[in-house]
RNA sequence: CGGGAGAUGUCAGAGUGGUCGAAUGUGCCGGUCUUGAAAACCGGUGAGGGUUAUACCUCCGGGGGUUCGAAUCCCCCUCUCCCGGCCA
């Protein structure tokens, strides 16, 4: 959630940071009205509350010297009547406030680039050279049909569309990614854990899900609980509600789970192959950082993700993305985007974003400054998605028969 | 899933209708003493909102109720522990 009070004294410069982000003025503006409506609001229930419990203690007090109190009660009474439409009106406030700050994007850094879609982002630098095939090179479908690796049709017929079976050779693959990301990770200090991928609600809220993507999450019936989109939600939620010490910090934290998105609105969109499913792994980093340290973390975090596509000998570029490719909780992102020789093109496999004090507000994560609470940094990143890594290897290390290699550094892995 | 017990500040643990945001111990921070440390002694020490700062409001697992007044009484839920069932 984003600081109404700075929203509230700052107006002008918050609408222009929104801009970027495609939030109107007006929206902003209701934002604010609200915001002064609650607070108006509480400052008249308050002062009715002081004056009842000022009362009440009268009433005990009168009640020990044996005073009647047949007026005191007549008068606490005609409060507590008044005080009934002062709660109804702050309850309502609140709930409008948070309807509408809850759905409010964060503020984009002032260095993120504007623009408006993923064409306006900038490529910072390439990174290794993508080899030239003497051949056509094929995309991973086409590959996996060659070599066994992929059943999309019983992976449909398990689940439904966009599911998939990986078999052999793939199966042993992903799993050694996923142990050769996760020691890397560690390696560079995250520490690597193990947790649910259903959470309730409040977690959800707390990393920016929830209310406003909820359509695109998978929820068990009947329950407050989710499949989590990423080890995102439970890792940085790990801290959630807590206050740390200064000297804790960063927690820097590295965990593989499945990831479960309902893909809604992509319809039509990487239909063929594991590009874009409902379920997909992923090792993920999180770090909760000191907010004047963040951005030597943020720093340390892409370059360990560009560090494995080169240790794999991907070739990849780094993307910074624009204000309006920027998701709903980030300040900043940095996009890895790894070449894709059957398909022509560079493709995401790593989001690495620092969300600044957004989050730790929703989730009420802070730190003891001194004497004061003050809320952390959250920044949270991908090293990195699985599927797609998969999809990688396959094209830029298929032969011309297509039977693919296996990267050096797996080798001892598999 | 069935039976029993419980949920209070860092932790332990009092408190069963008002003087309780909460005894006491412990931990932590500061001080005295000491060459230094320990011990002893003194002081401080939860969170959120609000204010220039005070006032003031809220929080004793969560939600609702009774009452002028609730940590304390009533109802619902969640969680933890013990016993049994089931089970990787």
């Amino acid at each position: 959630m984003i600081d109404l009070k700075y929203l509230q004294n700052n107006f002008d410069e918050a609408s222009n940071k929104l801009q970027k982000k495609g939030v109107d003025t007006e929206t902003l503006e209701n934002l604010q009205t609200l915001f002064t409506q609650l607070k108006e609001a509480n400052v008249a229930l308050e002062s009715a509350k002081a004056e009842q419990n000022s009362m009440s203690k009268l009433f005990g007090q009168y009640m020990r010297e044996k005073k009647d109190t047949t007026e005191l009660k007549a008068k606490v009474d005609a409060n507590k009547e008044a005080m009934i439409p002062l709660q109804e009106r702050a309850r309502e406030a609140e709930e409008a406030l948070y309807a509408v700050a809850l759905a409010m994007p964060n503020f984009p850094d002032d260095s993120v680039p504007e623009g408006a879609d993923e064409d306006d982002n900038v490529e910072l630098r390439k990174v290794l050279e993508p080899k030239t095939f003497d051949f056509k090179p094929k995309e991973h479908w086409e590959l996996s049909e060659i070599n066994g690796w992929i059943d999309f049709e019983r992976g449909v017929k398990l689940a439904k569309s966009r599911f998939s079976v990986l078999r052999g050779e793939a199966s042993r693959l992903e799993r050694a990614l996923i142990n050769f990301f996760l020691d890397t990770n560690a390696q560079k200090g995250f520490i690597e854990h193990s947790v649910p991928f259903i959470n309730n609600a409040t977690m959800l809220q707390g990393t920016g899900q929830l209310p406003k993507f909820e359509d695109d999450l998978f929820k068990i019936e009947d329950e407050d609980l989710y499949l989590i989109p990423t080890a995102e939600v439970p890792l940085t939620n790990m801290y959630n509600d807590e206050i740390l010490t200064e000297k804790e910090l960063p927690v820097l934290m590295t965990g593989y789970t499945p990831c479960f998105r309902k893909e809604a609105g992509s319809a039509g969109r990487d239909t063929r192959g594991i590009i874009r499913q409902h379920q997909f792994n992923k090792v993920e980093m999180v770090a909760i950082a000191h907010p004047d340290k963040s951005d030597e973390v943020f720093d340390m975090m892409v370059q360990n993700a560009s560090d494995i596509l080169t240790a794999l000998g991907l070739p990849h570029r780094v993307v910074e993305l624009c204000g309006g490719d920027l998701g709903f909780s980030a300040a900043t992102t940095i996009d890895l985007e790894v070449w894709l020789p059957g398909q022509n093109q560079y493709r995401e496999i790593s989001s690495i974003s620092n969300t600044r004090d957004f989050q730790a507000r929703r989730a009420k994560i802070r730190f003891k400054d001194g004497k004061k609470n003050r809320l952390v940094h959250t920044l949270n990143g991908s090293a990195l998605a699985v599927g797609r890594t998969i999809v990688a290897i396959m094209e830029n290390y298929q032969n011309e028969d297509g039977s693919i290699e296996i990267p050096e550094v797996l080798k001892k892995y598999m």
